[in-house]
DNA sequence: GTGGTCTAGACCACG
DNA sequence: GTGGTCTAGACCACA
């Protein structure tokens, strides 16, 4: 379902995190879909069930998932475009940039990287 | 010089690398200019020592700083661009492009945005 | 595991990255084995964690170990002769070997110091 | 007469030692010879007195040089080879071999590097 | 339990 | 004055 790598910089929840969110944002993942228990979830992976609970429930904050008591965790209907979460990209998005810029890639290099990237993935429709 | 913002997810030591980096790379500071010393550095930004020499020193193994024992620290001559840092952004923009695209930005969008902030710095010829 | 001596001239983080820097080459350290943690090696050498911590990050940035944080701290495999140190040894290799020779050291005596080193260690195939 | 470099790792009084020692060792410098003063080095070097100070204190330490109040600074008659020295590089020559064997590389591209070395500079007889 | 960051303050080498 | 090293001890994120 999700894949964890010992060797990512990020944390262990993080990863477990990105990779729900992209199930869901790609549509792997439909609405009233039910997830994993986090005991299963925590066997699959072989870590932690602390770590896969912490990523479900930041999910759940975050509106992408809820869970009923005892029945399991489940997708939210729509999610629609995480605004938050496409902020802090964005963010991102610009130091980097600005730091390309003047380390000398041009406007032009950029764009082409960004065609090649979204060709690369196919759609998911 | 640079400064330094408690509430950034960043580290301190981070930011200081990152905004002495972009310092250099923009021209602001030239070859040869001469730091701040680790304690007026520490006065200005109200840090600890430490934390300046933390990214001092590793600017430093980065070979964009040179360091002068009991003299100060000073910038290196470029030697052409820095090619483990460019990789190492293209990376991270790799990882928010395939990111964003799933959260359903268009690649008309990010285009515009990067046309926005290629444009907006002015130019540093 | 690795020993630190107060009244060598090098500094005490850098005889530890020294050490284990010799295990990791010498095969006594295998790829994916844990390091001893920071608090554990910090107390078995009676010295701060803090200047184990720096050993530790300054290996990991020259490839030799990776870190996970929360999990402890492990073995890279190599990826070949590491080229840069090659050269860094070299140099300081050439230096010596100038002053030597200006000290009246004959070529004879170096080339039988060497032969007598090389064949001390046994061989690690 | 002797060379700094502030973009050396070593302190200026070491590369001043360094360089007399290397002179008196090559012979350019012959016993009895006089060093420029203190104030005269400081000049022609453009550093401060107290570093020549140091160094010429130290070579004196060792044996290499001696001062007559009033009159200035000499070199002093054999010296002989400096065993302290020869011993102290010695030690480094050491652990740079056995960390470059470890690395990979041969005796004999050792002893080619040595041969290389030895000729390059031609005698100084 | 793990490592990461930061502070406070000390001492040393260097100039 | 400069930077370099080290200690002691705190707090945080992570598993």
């Amino acid at each position: 379902m999700v894949q964890v790598n010992y060797r990512d910089s990020r944390p262990i929840y993080q990863q477990i995190k990105d990779g729900i969110r992209q199930l869901i944002n790609s549509g792997a993942l439909q609405p009233e879909d039910k997830l994993p228990s986090v005991r299963e979830q925590a066997m699959a992976l072989a870590i932690n069930p602390n770590t896969i609970s912490r990523a479900y429930r930041e999910l759940e904050a975050e509106g992408y998932i809820y869970t009923v008591s005892g029945r399991g965790t489940f997708v939210c209907e729509r999610t629609g475009p995480d605004l938050a979460r496409v902020k802090e990209l964005m963010d991102k998005f610009d130091r980097i940039i600005a730091e390309l810029k003047l380390l000398g890639i041009t406007e032009e290099e950029m764009v082409k990287h960004i065609k090649d990237i979204m060709n690369s993935g196919g759609s998911n429709d």
